[in-house]
DNA sequence: ACCAAAAATATACGTAGTTCAATGATGTCC
DNA sequence: GGACATCATTGAACTACGTATATTTTTGGT
């Protein structure tokens, strides 16, 4: 009999899995003191004190430790903004609330988010039907839409995977002013803009109404 | 003062030009022959028989000539679809057939498709404030929503900029239920929805109505 | 204590995109 | 018509990603 090293929760498990913790915090410090694209694997590397093989025994590419770094923020602070989420009265209250939470993200490493947008196309396109579900950020946007379709607010005859590329759409469009103009970004405003959008796109037909 | 040689439509000039069309040329050609990623810029030097810096003399990146391909593939047809646009009595029909066309384009080459929407989403993030206006895709849309806007179907109310992103939105919508399943792609049923989709969002407010 | 398996290391290498100093052709001016 | 300035063009060098491999270290079971 092979004696099989049945490793789970083991000591080997746990080393690896803070090995790669290491990688992605390594990375995420790098990126936002010299930006992504000028940080380079053996930097990383070198800053979590680990040979660069052993980058690629944890991450098949340099994108993977950048979508793992996005997904990893985004779980710090998903339980919270869940919470929230539930203490609020509408739909878009919600949206506001979230987008306006996102936009924080998005101003303060703009090439993360870059990186994200990029790379969730290559899942869409590239015959990946939805492998990682992208990040946090669908999951927030289903749990949106699932209270605003209780509440009626929402309408159900739609695939939720396309409400949540709307969602995506309306946080894309909603951060566009700050690129374009970060000067004299008007948060509130494009915010707002955003959720009217949504709203309107998603609201049940007038058909029924009283 | 200086002699400063004013070329335009001198030889250089010509040959200059002559040389950027000869290199979108080969690399269309071998885009479609082995795909885009699968295709080094010594072999695009190489079709185009010029020696690999002139590609980045005419071009910054593989990225630009790849949007050049898609702009001269866009211009190619830009008139006729026009004309056709103004055949049509309404909204809807005009978004069903743009649609339709486009998809046509997608099913042909789909890393184009791929590469486009990820350039797309660069000159949105990365500071670059709609430098080329991305290709004829959105004056397309900029003539759909035009003629929309003057027949009272769409809302007057919203940045133009918007709407082309959202036209693009419902574009990319459309398009996926081909990645994700080639085989039962039912065309028709998903140009459909997002025609609907977008009529939903910019449909003008029925405050006033009649 | 010993052994097998897995992880991490160090290093060299292949590849492809991008840069750059030098070369050559073209147009202008005297 | 010749010299000079200005570009387009060249191709070799550079950079960084990713791969492969031989070696060492750590771990888990017997």
């Amino acid at each position: 009999m092979v004696p099989v090293p049945r490793q789970q929760g083991s000591r080997t498990e746990r080393r690896r899995e803070e090995t790669r913790r290491r990688i992605v915090t390594a990375a995420g410090h790098l990126f936002s003191l010299q930006g992504i694209d000028s940080t380079t694997m053996e930097q990383i590397a070198a800053e979590a004190d680990v040979a660069k093989g052993t980058l690629y025994s944890h991450f098949p590419a340099k994108e993977a430790i950048i979508e793992s770094l996005v997904q990893q923020r985004f779980r710090d602070r998903h339980q919270l903004r869940l919470d929230r989420l539930h203490n609020l009265p509408d739909t878009r209250a919600r949206l506001v609330l979230v987008l306006g939470e996102l936009m924080e993200g998005v101003r303060s490493q703009p090439d993360l988010f870059e990186k994200y947008l990029a790379s969730r196309i290559r899942t869409v396109v590239s015959l990946r039907p939805q492998e990682s579900t992208g990040s946090g950020l669908r999951l927030l946007a289903a749990e949106i839409i699932r209270l605003g379709q209780r509440g009626g607010e929402v309408r159900t005859d739609l695939p939720d995977e396309l409400l949540c590329d709307l969602f995506e759409f309306v946080f894309v469009e909603a951060a566009k002013p700050f690129y374009l103009a970060p000067g004299e970004f008007d948060a509130a405003a494009s915010i707002s803009r955003s959720a009217d959008l949504f709203l309107r796109a998603t609201r049940p037909d007038p058909a029924g109404s009283d």
